[in-house]
DNA sequence: TTTTTTTTTTAGATAACTCTAATTTTATTT
DNA sequence: AAATAAAATTAGAGTTATCTAAAAAAAAAA
């Protein structure tokens, strides 16, 4: 069963969509996901429940599949490594990896993936913090929490961001946060949310709530 | 200007069957390259036409522009420097890349290529011994010479492959013909076009006519 | 429980690419 | 030069993916 470029973008978003543990996904949210018309999503809806990666009942609402995540998960396994592979080998900025990513995923060839993933040495997070897939779509994830939700004293590490859009990361390389900074939480402000901590045991930043609750930190 | 995927394929087609010295390239000959019927061929010429990558009057022939040339120079490039990655970094065989090549090189990203030309060294060659256009579109052939059309006693250097089918690759990897081989003509047979070939100085080789004709050799 | 708003789907078009079958043009024979 | 063959193009249709505008269904508000 193959799907096209298309359908790959599509159950790509929904199953993001879906892991994000809103009750359900809706036609809208797809829309807004990859910037297209809530028409053109219903369309894509039947075809894709035809092809049953999702489950769909017009009007209903729609639920992935075990095809669909496992078809997914592919296409973010190959994502990833591209990313890995854009950022390691050819020096590419974490803010600048997405849209090449987003083209490269679609390329069709197990041998190829399975040569990059050995090449890259099994990575098993890409240049955002977000684990990478295994081949059978098994995803070892760390139990992170967002930084804007520790407690002050706490401590512990970078691990990934939730935003990864090149403006927020541009912003996180201006002042200093990297994924595997050793962070500790020194104060926060109980009227709008925002925090102070330290890096790396020697330099102080301060940042909105807005911006803490996209930087996912693992505890210690 | 931007070209599809699809107009990309039909322009390196053009490209690669207007090179081969012919006086002019027939919407059969396209067909057959690209593996596709002569009906879809006139009507893509037409729109390569509009977009003025070829001179095109109907019944009459094609011709490319400059601006067509240097477009499917910009794909050539791309095509042969994955090509040079999938061999070098993920240690594909030269009759495997073709396939996975001919969907990389529709990649866009300007950087993508420059970065990965610099990772490869800036390869000159590709696997199969075709040259790398540079990003201006400048190519630095080499004057060769197809290995039938030596004479008895001539020495060279196999550089390249007129054949890069998967099953003409196998068969020069099994009797040990490789790019950067040193050969000379020991023997050739008049009747039927075969050639006796020392390899390295320690291998000999029989090969027919049809064979021979698909090695081309730098003359020493 | 109506009415209104929002969400979702359908209808109808358009664009890109491909095909088969029919037609037109050019080239080759007789 | 006329007949025939080959090559190229057009006509018409199908697929995939997208859109705008209209209709239908569900949710929210009055
Ligand atoms: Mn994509
Ligand atoms: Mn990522
Ligand atoms: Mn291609
Ligand atoms: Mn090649």
């Amino acid at each position: 069963m193959e799907l096209t470029t298309a359908e790959e973008n599509y159950l790509k978003a929904i199953y993001h969509l879906s892991e994000e543990g809103k009750k359900s996904v809706s036609t809208n949210d797809i829309a807004a996901a990859i910037q297209t018309k809530p028409a053109s999503v219903s369309d894509m809806l039947r075809k894709l429940g035809e092809k049953e990666v999702i489950q769909y009942r017009k009007y209903y609402g729609l639920q992935i599949t075990e095809l669909g995540k496992r078809l997914a998960l592919q296409t973010i396994r190959k994502h990833r490594l591209w990313e890995v592979f854009l950022v390691d080998k050819l020096h590419f900025s974490w803010d600048e990896v997405h849209e090449v990513a987003e083209q490269l995923e679609h390329i069709q060839s197990t041998l190829l993936i399975e040569r990059l993933d050995a090449y890259l040495n099994y990575p098993k997070f890409d240049p955002h913090g977000d684990p990478i897939p295994d081949e059978y779509g098994d995803v070892r994830s760390r139990p992170r929490i967002a930084l804007n939700e520790m407690n002050i004293d706490q401590g512990g590490q970078i691990v990934a961001v939730k935003d990864s859009s090149a403006a927020f990361l541009r912003y996180l390389d201006k002042v200093g946060a990297y994924i595997g900074a050793r962070i500790k939480v020194l104060d926060k402000v109980e009227f709008d949310g925002s925090v102070e901590i330290l890096v790396d045991q020697k330099k102080t930043l301060f940042m909105s709530k807005d911006v803490a609750s996209n930087i996912l930190v693992l505890q210690s």
